[in-house]
DNA sequence: ATTTACAGGTTGTCTGACAACCTAATTATA
DNA sequence: TATAATTAGGTTGTCAGACAACCTGTAAAT
């Protein structure tokens, strides 16, 4: 009898049916916990032994689970230690830099642009919530900035470092996560339009305007003058930006 | 001897000393295959007994690569069919945006800070690139809204639809998912908060007017002017929002 | 008291097996 | 002949057990 009986409706809207494996609902059992801080970052979780009779699924299933979360840098699992919540949230984006290479120029275009949406936006706010420990930190990371003019990579560590802490400072952990995220994924482009000059008199040029526009970001949010603050952070990465157009224009080109 | 010898440097980097498990070589190396275009989006993998031979591993391992590479969005893994490149691979890219923020804890305040940046910004693109398919398809959803004063939960997926048709007007994806996600965790309060006034006259009136918002922004839209459609969205949401946190307060308070 | 050896627990990996499922060819039926 | 049902093979999802590599803390030996 494969007979359809009659449909009273008229299924307006498909049924969303995904095929959700075991694995999946484990990990987002785990994510909501973590999200709802009952597992807190650095504590340990139980062993996977545990673990399988605690979700009652077996090991392959349960190591899936983990392994992706590890991978995405949420996890971190150590050998005859256990398997441990990342406390760096910056795992997240070391993770993200090795695939950001995965992305299409379109897609990079995107990015940039909502890379200059949120962050304009964030120095705004920043402005007016930033602590002072906020603004000692990001002092912090200029200075590192001149410090390492001739070591490239080093130098855009601090650099994402400055853009990480304005985030910070609007007290917003989801607007924090979105800036590191769109970073994330722009590192692997942004170093790959650097090592072009590495530490040609015109880089270092580059650089020293980078750390002044920096500097005058920084100004304004000591100031707390938040437009002031907007402008300062729109004209550094539109500054920024344009290499890193000119550097997608020549690899479609 | 614990005598330490002269540091010639100040040791500032560790050595990223770190047990790579096979699997994590697994997806490196389908990674570059995938970036390098030898797969290419909607193509099949082999099967997972093939792959095993081929990369000499066994068949758990291999799953925990591919697991990782699904759940991040680069694999699609059908049962009974097989494993297959994703075939916009750049939903990756979404799905770590979603995992990321699923990870935050939420705050509501924080929720509706970020929607007033991004749908503020997406507005203002919007003002500039939107196809007159777009405006059209706003402009439908704004005579649904009308249709449906009566029927709270279909005058919101309207009002929802024309949200996410100024978001897409941006012809940016990325934005477009990111206004969607925080638009969807704020959906539940929405809701919530306009069943109290179900179909009273002040929720009447209340919708009236959001209705009139809705066509400043799109005839702002209409005549591509960017600042003033941003304005019209600042003041539209602002509003919209007053109402929740009026909400929240009560249910807090 | 310091070093060594050991035992228990943990993650990483392999193997084999079965269930659920899809596809396509084969067979049975109208 | 054309259509429907069945079957066979392949594929992913899941489970169970086993072993290797590894870490930690304790007990034994120096």
């Amino acid at each position: 009898m494969t007979v359809k009986s009659a449909r009273p409706e008229p299924l307006q809207e498909v049924s969303p049916i995904r095929r959700t494996s075991l694995s999946d609902k484990i990990i987002e059992q785990i994510i909501d916990l973590i999200s709802r801080n009952v597992l807190q970052p650095g504590e340990r979780l139980p062993s996977e032994k545990d673990l399988c009779k605690r979700f009652g699924v077996g090991r392959a299933t349960l190591r899936e689970a983990l392994r992706s979360l590890a991978v995405m840098g949420i996890l971190d699992g150590r050998v005859g230690e256990g398997t441990f919540v990342s406390h760096n949230n910056q795992r997240y984006l070391e993770r993200n830099l090795q695939w950001g290479l995965l992305l299409d120029p379109k897609k990079v275009e995107d990015l940039l642009e909502t890379r200059l949406m949120l962050e304009t936006q964030t120095a705004f706010s920043a402005a007016r919530k930033a602590t002072s420990a906020n603004l000692d930190a990001m002092e912090a990371t200029i200075q590192g900035m001149e410090n390492s003019l001739d070591r490239p990579e080093q130098y855009l560590r601090f650099d994402l470092e400055f853009h990480l802490l304005v985030a910070q400072a609007t007290q917003n952990t989801i607007l924090y996560h979105l800036v590191s995220m769109t970073r994330g994924y722009l590192q692997a482009w942004i170093k790959e339009s650097l090592v072009s000059p590495p530490s040609s008199p015109e880089g270092r040029h580059r650089a020293q305007s980078s750390i002044q526009e920096h500097r005058a970001i920084l100004k304004a949010l000591k100031s707390g003058r938040a437009e002031q603050a907007r402008q300062a952070m729109k004209a550094h990465i539109l500054s920024s930006s344009s290499d890193l157009h000119q550097h997608l224009e020549q690899t479609t080109a």
